[in-house]
DNA sequence: TATGAATGAGCGTTCATTCAT
DNA sequence: CATGAATGAACGCTCATTCAT
């Protein structure tokens, strides 16, 4: 592993663990086994970590998606396992997709973040544009708008579950999970 | 107004031109015109406000909402004056919502921020029960989650537009308002 | 002696000893027996500190030449009291000397350092002035260019002297001082 | 041109465009064109410069006096010609004059500057010598120490002129030479 | 000789916080 | 209630220096 990926694993660790605003640039170092010189020869500032932050995010997302999704199952249960997946990468990561959205925010070129989120938004789109060719769901919208309203609702969901860092919220997502797929179905005008 | 609503107006000015995380205490106080040691009388610490501000956007999104949508109207077009309105608060307040949902996760009083948005949650609940009664709407899904859902819908949807803090892309927002209203319509199953 | 005052005045006791360079702002806000911010209250950095030290220095200079020179005695005597006056403050003080013409090099406001050193200026050109009427001194030059060159000659060879910071130079200081006064005799046109 | 020579002429340039202070020694090797560490093979600090810098100063100056100075003219003339050459080189290299000053101000090593500056010195006390012998100037002085006063008055006479980095001063610089030589020529006891 | 990635001590600077007025 | 000068801990960052190649 590059010390550039060191750098990007223990940011997003510590980060994790006790929050963008409370990490220190010392703390990162520290955890990464280099000097504080070291990081300045490869990130200017600890915000400047985001994106690629976000792309590794972006990466395991896309990696679970792609993990969880049975393409040989039916469209709905490949939804459901869809929903699954992201509800479970935002269990886990939840504090890490906060941060980088509020690192997102906090940057001033923003126009990098769609290129960094592109390889989701193409392989819903893709998933989308085979269905309707296939007649599974409705066909009075392009693909793109809706790959971005799916990840978008679901997405949403999952961070008001799990936004709240609780334990025993078991039932309470499996109903989210529930309706935001019978949702989905609807929106998508799967027929029942 | 009060200095305590003089320091949250402010607050939300300065966060909103420069930034959360570079905005000082010394900004606010400055632009508020009241001295150093004013602001610790009314708030312990910068997070602290943003419970404050957040309660300012509900009841500024809730208003919109509620000068918006026409009762005498439709489900339909009540919906879809609906998405208007949580686009239109979006794009005035697009700084403001990232940095609440900023400030909101790295604060560790998580509960108290469903208590700030039940207002919104609630309004919608009533609306979606109202509806399913009159059988405007599917009834297979209590009006709750339901309501989370078009709200987390909806704001994504506007986000994803308003983020990139760009002129000139009114199209790209009349045709995301369109694909949003269709999902929430199919979504909800509205027969059409 | 106000916060200002103490900083100024710690700063030339420390840059005296240990030299510009060298110097913190840590070492000088210890001596002040000021808080490290309190420093940044009052000057923005540390070189900013060298306008109010030359002042300081030119002030103690014009009031040594002052005290030194006894107006009731002759030209000659007045001339061998003004070089003995400016060799003694440069004595005392030549790492401060040298220390703001460093400083003044490294400022862009280059403008400022005419308006400090103008006191010096003046006193002398008045004395030339004087000197000249009384026909005591040559009178084919204005008093402003003499004043300039004589202490600047003055000057110069008293740097020559006391830059090399070292002990029992007592008979070089003599002689250079008296060839200095010889000079500036010659040089004025002092009828021997 | 040796990689110390490179070095010399890269740190010339860089301390006259930003400054010493805020020179870094990875200023000079960038532009150099050489690697970090190679430094470290010519000199130990950067401060070590100085010398170096200082005896190409001396060169330059001691050529361009030598340049200017036409032998077979009068002493008139060639004090003349001798201002003007230290006025010359000062307008062009004032920058590099103070630094090297302010270096020589902190170094500790002050025992080599009389060194560096020696070949200057005795240029011009022979010319002195020479004049006395030929009964040109007054007799009463040694050549030593008038050979250091005249370059110290014309130095200091050049850069209260040149120190003030502004176009549009030959006037005042003409003047300022008229009168450095006038006053010259009295000091050295010159019948007129 | 020459390199340049890596180092880490130590600096300037900030800014939330206090408290005498 | 209100002030704002003063605080000082703690941070980001620099940059001279080293050393394995």
């Amino acid at each position: 592993m590059s010390k550039k990926e060191v750098i990007v694993q223990s940011a997003m660790r510590i980060f994790t663990e006790k929050g963008v605003e409370k990490t220190t640039i010392s703390d990162i170092v520290k955890h990464a086994g280099i000097a504080q010189g070291t990081f300045y020869l490869y990130f200017p500032s600890k915000l400047s970590l985001m994106p690629a932050i976000a792309e590794v995010m972006v990466k395991t997302t896309l990696q679970a998606v792609i993990d969880t999704v049975d393409q040989s199952s039916s469209f709905q249960d490949r939804l459901r396992q869809f929903v699954e997946a992201i509800f479970d990468v935002n269990r886990k990561y939840h504090e890490i997709q906060a941060m980088i959205y509020s690192g997102l925010a906090s940057t001033e070129h923003l126009k990098e973040w769609e290129a960094v989120y592109a390889p989701i938004y193409e392989w819903i789109s893709q998933q989308i544009a085979q269905a309707q060719n296939e007649g599974l769901i409705r066909n009075d919208s392009p693909p793109d708008p809706l790959a971005k309203l799916i990840i978008g609702l679901t997405e949403s969901a999952a961070e008001q579950i799990y936004l709240y860092d609780e334990i025993g919220q078991d039932s309470r997502a499996i109903k989210q999970k529930e309706e935001t797929l019978k949702f989905l179905l609807y929106g998508l005008g799967v027929p029942s």
